[in-house]
DNA sequence: ACCGAAAAAGTTTTT
DNA sequence: CTTTTTCGGT
């Protein structure tokens, strides 16, 4: 950018304003004072602010980056916004600038002011499971049946607490405490607080209730910081809680310098604590407030736009958008009817073959599956590994959570803070020690008795005989390892600290001794790890990255399809969108409409709304008539959402002769609407069926070509066989049923392949 | 203290 | 159905 200030007139001939649409224009120009910018899916949200962030850095409105705060919701989003401020600017990087989630950037500022909520500059942040380990802990200190309150819906209640912005003497008696815990639930909160405190610790409501705690109790603190932020932008404001709105409100009430963006419609995080009230109440909260809307959506055909918005039109409350394209109107929504989990992973592959049929080019990483739950890619994974078709899963089963990599961590964090009770207690014991529960138990016990730390403890009753001599052996070993490695260091690089501890420690030696399947992979678990932390300045920063960013990078793996949760998808876009799994339910989840009752079914519609208009060019939904929950199986009715969709946006495909009168408003095309009286019943046996299978056999498979090819020589395939498969490499053979064979990869861990999809090791070399 | 078997619980969604 | 937790025997 121009080192000089420019006026407003002499930056709107800058190229980068030229690009924009007048109601962008608009958002990026309106600099000063509060500003909404209501913005659509696909309406350029995302360019907006971050010209906007440009164009205040271009005005020479500031006199440095910093002095600019710009906080998002997800550690996704605030990647995004760096690379595209980066992009824009044209500069390598923007690290060191006040941008980030909100958690990071409240982490940061607590690190400035930690003493003044009783903590240490050096606080740990704890995860979920620490956090349950902990109150667990509590509960059986306070005798508290955790069968009958299990721990971890009382952490919810905690949590949700802190989402309000409440700490243990504001929440008050008639909030909900009621018979919780036995009516001790308050209570509860309180020792948590305290023992955090203890611990050096705190979660991740607690960085943001410090701060508010901090702005609250110290006005010079605030006043410093209204000093150092003089613009605040926000996005996907309609995700935020309480305790993050004050916190804004805190840090813009000098200034009023701040632009919220967001979309009422897409407010999906209600069950953490998300407050839609924030948006809807903005004008209120910041007098003077300009309200722009960006509905011009440059993202998704008519079609799906007229669907999307015909279904979202079911909720009340809403600040109401026109989303308008002029794009061309584009395919229908299909919707299939499904007899299965199975049928549905199974002509979803095949509707992707088909695509990829017509356009041998076509780049896979253009399609995506968005999904209710979790658990719900299972399904697609089988499919597609059977059919060879590339997937990655988004957001699965993350790197930081695993085991070992846990164990490790936990090492470095008694290495790094003598206070870290839970850590020493995760590995006290790991390699096996000989130090138990009964070592444990006493290690407690003087640890409260005296008033320190679980490691302090153990020092102080080396010089005692409380301990079995055999176990003082080992404990004395193990303190004098941890002060050996503290030295260290101080001297050597954390690279060379880690590997050191994790080879002393024995931890590495445990797991090469160990014969399981799944040793190696948890051996090349922590290589990785060891990588991680060589990217990293300081052992410090590493494990604050580990803390708050829990999700590790995936490398760019070539064209793949993307298979994720609707939440993980909000802010992406792709060509083609399956949406399967509509049925009562699974979506709208039953377990959220128990809970939050016709506030949360409409969050769900939200979600239906966000996943439909992640599409470009086609969406196809799909419901299965029956589907298996826990090894049993449910049937099920596809979903009211299925009913609310506009009828002339959507063309149904059912095969079975299970499409029936319960979604009448859609107008049908099925194909076998006679059986059955148009009611979801039917078995295997049934003449629809029969003739779904047929139907579908008339379809050419392109697996039938690929197996050929890849197909192992009979009769090699035994258990123990050494086989590569080329998506998970190198691997042993467990099990064989048939064609499907069970493999331990020595990387991508145990999976079930189908035995044309791999070849003897020897040969692929 | 440790190991294995048996029982129980769990699936929303994420910082 | 899978994963985690608990229990009882050594």
């Amino acid at each position: 950018m121009s080192e000089l200030p420019m006026t407003d007139e002499s930056a709107g001939r800058q190229a980068y304003l030229a690009e924009l649409n007048e109601a962008q224009l608009e958002a990026v120009q309106a600099l000063d004072g509060p500003v909404l910018l209501l913005a659509g899916a696909g309406t350029g949200k995302t360019r907006a602010l971050t010209t906007r962030l440009a164009h205040i850095l271009a005005t020479g409105r500031v006199a440095s980056p910093g002095q600019i705060l710009a906080v998002t919701f997800t550690n996704k989003a605030a990647r995004e916004m760096k690379n595209r401020v980066a992009a824009l600017l044209g500069r390598d990087s923007v690290e060191g600038w006040w941008l980030g989630t909100f958690h990071s950037q409240a982490a940061r500022i607590l690190r400035e002011r930690a003493e003044r909520v009783g903590l240490r500059r050096d606080f740990t942040i704890l995860d979920a499971d620490d956090q349950l380990r902990l109150l667990k802990q509590l509960l059986a200190a306070e005798n508290i049946d955790d069968k009958k309150w299990p721990a971890r819906s009382l952490m919810a209640v905690i949590q949700r607490w802190k989402d309000r912005g409440l700490t243990p003497d504001r929440v008050s008696a008639d909030d909900g405490a009621g018979d919780l815990a036995g009516g001790r639930m308050l209570g509860l909160f309180r020792a948590y607080q305290e023992r955090l405190i203890t611990l050096n610790a705190c979660d991740f409501g607690d960085l943001l209730l410090h701060n508010l705690t901090v702005f609250q109790s110290d006005p010079e603190a605030l006043a410093d910081y209204h000093r150092r932020f003089r613009y605040i932008l926000v996005d996907e404001y309609q995700d935020t809680n309480v305790a993050q709105y004050l916190w804004l409100r805190l840090l813009a009430q000098k200034h009023h310098n701040i632009c919220c963006v967001g979309d009422d419609d897409q407010s999906i995080y209600g069950w953490r604590g998300a407050e839609v009230g924030n948006i809807l109440r903005f004008e209120k909260d910041f007098p003077g407030a300009r309200v722009i809307r960006l509905e011009r959506n440059y993202r998704s055909t008519g079609r799906i736009l007229a669907a999307a918005s015909g279904l979202i039109a079911h909720n009340e409350g809403r600040l109401g958008k026109t989303l308008w394209t002029e794009d061309e109107e584009g395919e229908k929504i299909r919707l299939l009817g499904l007899w299965d989990g199975e049928a549905e992973a199974r002509v979803i592959g095949e509707e992707i073959e088909t695509l990829q049929r017509r356009d041998p080019d076509l780049d896979l990483n253009t399609i995506a599956i968005l999904v209710r739950v979790g658990s719900q890619t299972r399904e697609f994974e089988e499919r597609f590994l059977t059919l060879g078709l590339p997937y990655r899963v988004v957001g699965g089963p993350r790197f930081y959570e695993r085991l070992e990599v846990r164990d490790a961590l936990a090492y470095l964090r008694v290495v790094h803070s003598t206070f870290d009770d839970l850590a020493f207690e995760r590995i006290v014991n790991k390699p096996k020690r000989g130090l138990g529960d009964a070592t444990l138990q006493c290690l407690h016990q003087a640890a409260r008795g005296l008033g320190v730390p679980l490691f302090e403890a153990a020092r102080a009753l080396l010089g005692t005989a409380e301990l079995r001599p055999a176990a003082r052996r080992s404990l004395a070993a193990l303190i004098e390892d941890f002060e050996r490695w503290r030295d260290l260091a101080r001297t050597a690089s954390h690279v060379e600290l880690t590997e050191t501890v994790l080879e002393e420690s024995g931890y590495l030696e445990m797991w090469r001794n160990d014969k399981t399947i799944e040793a190696p992979g948890r051996l090349e678990n922590l290589k990785e790890l060891v990588g991680a932390v060589a990217e990293f300045d300081t052992l410090a920063g590493f494990l604050e990255h580990v803390s708050l960013v829990m999700e590790v990078l995936e490398a760019e793996g070539g064209s793949m399809v993307s298979v994720m949760t609707l939440h993980a998808a909000k802010g992406l876009e792709f060509d083609t969108v399956f949406l399967p799994g509509w049925e009562e339910g699974l979506f709208p989840n039953q377990r959220t409409l128990d809970e939050g009752g016709h506030r949360a079914l409409e969050e769900e519609r939200r979600l239906a709304y966000v996943g439909l208009t992640r599409a470009r060019k086609r969406a196809i939904i799909s419901f299965a008539a029956n589907r298996r929950m826990y090894g049993s199986w449910m049937s099920t009715i596809p979903s009211r959402f299925v009913e609310e969709l506009p009828a002339d946006q959507v063309e149904v495909e059912s095969d079975q002769g299970l499409y029936g009168s319960t979604f009448s408003g859609l107008g049908g095309r099925s194909h076998g609407g006679e059986f059955g009286g148009g009611q979801w019943v039917g078995a295997r046996a049934s003449p629809g069926f029969a003739r779904a299978r047929e139907r579908r056999q008339a379809v050419p498979f392109i697996e039938v070509e690929a197996r050929e090819v890849h197909t192992l020589p009979g009769g090699t395939v035994a258990v123990g066989a050494r086989v590569f498969h080329r998506k998970f490499g190198y691997g042993a053979v467990r099990q064989v049923e048939g064609e499907k064979l069970t493999i331990a990869f020595d990387k991508a861990g145990e999976k079930k392949v189908m035995a044309s999809f791999v070849v003897p090791a020897a040969e692929a070399s």
